[in-house]
DNA sequence: TAGTTGCGCTACGATACCGTAGCGTAGCGT
DNA sequence: ACGCTACGCTACGGTATCGTAGCGCAACTA
């Protein structure tokens, strides 16, 4: 994404007290958010827990919905499971599967946002524009799984049978299903879990699931 | 009141003018709870749309959560995936876990309760009490699941590398995936989608995908 | 017929928020 | 110094809920 549907840029060449002001409303805005959810963030809590007069809040957002979508993108923005290390694509498949999941596990559970996940599926299911919000989120954090897919079908480390999309899925779904349904514990090793029991089938004609070292074209 | 956290026998055995009433705030919350979520649910709102009056609301229930706990309860009862038909365990792994994921995949968006599966996501996120149902909820749910993977792990038509959790989250998440996240297309085609993936590597050394038809055992 | 039980209705006092208006002030450029 | 800009603060009018109290009625029971 270059510029998530506003200016960052702008954000610089702003007057400084409104810079200051925007961003501790964002923060504080967040914060509610994460701590207890969408019904939770009100305007005097913002207000109050930001330092910003209320008024002032008024002055830059019209109403509560843009308020929390945009402290939402903020959230979003600088998360994503790209950015680990992006020479994986031409490794090992598994090893960059797991690799990729692994960083979609820490999201989850240990970064900024994990305690608003649920929030945010949640708004996700009513708030159209939250749902666009989270389908270019999602467009953008999956693109590093579906090149990694893609490009090992076409080397023939996947089977050709192997949907790239239902195989997103089934990587991907795992790992949301237990932090957001089943709650069971939830670490790394659980990326390698999944990777394996999905490559067992997905790689092309190999029996059990030894490395997948021995490949020439 | 005595007892509004159990008995489901004892609903019967009231006075009739407390099961009419009971019964019609627990439709109207529910039907709240589905088309606005929990923060749509309202005392006021239920009293209206039950015809019930506000006060004897109070007298049945001591709180806005515990009415709003009880009518998810309620909710889910009548569901979980199970109750198709009894005798798939002994017959095709595969088939059966299409049947259930089918199951799975029409509670999740024909269900009556499917549109709040977000918010009951998100009240699960936060309430120890939601926890805990959603819990018992999905142990219900998923024993048709863990049964026929274990049997067919014992039968031999399962690896025995495959470990039964995984396999179930692996299953079950890809749908809870679309459903709740990505929001893609979720139909009965999925689960055959999924299964066939997952099958295609836990089926002990059977190469690619055709029927595992020719078993004896 | 008298007693009991469960409900409906109206009316409150108490909050919590919303969104807006008005006034005064600090900082920055000219 | 002068003025513009963005803020902070206080104060409203208005609404939506909450949870409770009090009164009268209808139905079922003894």
């Amino acid at each position: 994404m270059a510029s998530n549907a506003a200016e960052p840029r702008t954000e610089e060449s702003l007057d400084p007290r409104v810079a200051r002001s925007r961003a501790a409303i964002m923060d504080a805005t967040a914060a509610l958010l994460i701590e207890g959810g969408f019904a939770h963030v009100t305007i005097e809590r913002v207000a109050e827990r930001s330092g910003v007069a209320k008024t002032t809040i008024y002055r830059h957002w019209t109403s509560r919905s843009r308020l929390i979508f945009d402290a939402f993108r903020n959230l979003l923005a600088p998360a994503a499971m790209r950015d680990d290390h992006p020479a994986w694509a031409e490794d090992d498949v598994r090893e960059g599967l797991v690799h990729l999941l692994r960083g979609l596990i820490r999201g989850l559970t240990e970064s900024a946002w994990a305690p608003a996940v649920s929030t945010l599926v949640d708004a996700g299911d009513r708030d159209p524009e939250m749902r666009q919000l989270i389908h270019d989120f999602l467009i953008d954090a999956m693109a590093g799984a579906r090149i990694l897919i893609a490009s090992a079908r076409e080397r023939g480390d996947l089977a050709a049978t192997v949907d790239p999309g239902v195989a997103i899925d089934m990587l991907v779904g795992p790992v949301f299903y237990r932090r957001l349904v089943s709650r069971e514990p939830l670490g790394p090793e659980f990326a390698e879990q999944v990777v394996d029991q999905f490559v067992a089938g997905a790689l092309t004609p190999r029996p059990p699931l030894p490395t997948s070292r021995e490949r020439g074209s």
